[in-house]
DNA sequence: TATAAAACCTGTAGCTACTACAGCTACAAG
DNA sequence: CTTGTAGCTGTAGTAGCTACAGGTTTTATA
């Protein structure tokens, strides 16, 4: 049941380092420690640390998921408000795809000016270069 | 002709602060310098920053963009070098895409979990916090 | 011409989210 | 009894800026 740090890295999939730079933060709590000083951690540690690795896993920054764990452990936690939250989330997701569909084009277009045509100089450094 | 941070900032798009940065790191050469000790910058300084600008726009990283200035700059430029690099480059942003497009279809999904859902607490962060 | 505002200077510290040491102790296996 | 693994603390490094503090210089206005 209760787990050293290196289990619950294994469990959960956060290195060790990170967890306790989570700790640090006040992610999540201070674990017990046993005699030996080693940090002894429950399953409601495990349960928080998946969360915010699945979290990490949709891009929300350690603030908003600050956010979340505090909505998600609270009494009553508000879906509405956090409804708005991951849609404000989801247009972020949507704007960094949209950008990089953008350069993937430009990329690709600079790519194509590539082909064959090596006798002077290299033409996607010159397009990129020259302006 | 010859111009002052502020100007060069403006014509090129980045920022007084960042451009001393890049002159930090040598990504361009140190300016001259008027009487009073400000900073005077060519036009050859104008294109190098604007070439910086655009790579950084797609996505380059800096270590990346110091190589392709150091092809660009060069005698004899190896194209293909430049086109393998590219490539390579242009296949990470589509692997950032595919990213984004994965967290997206998992975002929506928990979104629509959360359509009228609201009498028992939150059925977005339930899945993220007991799945 | 006086003065105030804008632009410049250097140097340092802060940001995010980790990661990687150094140098130590604890513990289990052979 | 030694060797290897796992844990500990604390600090510094990473990328790419950004934001001061505390100073000088240039420029615009009264």
């Amino acid at each position: 049941m209760l787990k050293k740090i290196g289990e619950l890295s294994l469990k959960t999939g956060v290195h060790i380092e990170t967890i306790r730079y989570y700790e640090r933060l006040r992610l999540i709590p201070k674990p017990g420690r046993s005699e030996a000083g080693h940090r002894v951690y429950s399953e409601s540690h495990a349960k928080r640390l998946s969360f915010i690795r699945r979290c990490r896993g949709l891009d929300f920054s350690l603030a908003e998921i600050r956010y979340l764990l505090q909505t998600a452990e609270a009494d009553n936690p508000s879906c509405a408000d956090v409804e708005k939250f991951s849609k404000k989330h989801l247009d972020l997701i949507r704007a960094k795809i949209r950008d990089l569909r953008k350069m993937e084009k430009t990329m690709k277009t600079l790519l194509s000016e590539c082909q064959g045509n090596r006798a002077l100089g290299c033409p996607l450094i010159d397009v990129l270069y020259e302006g």
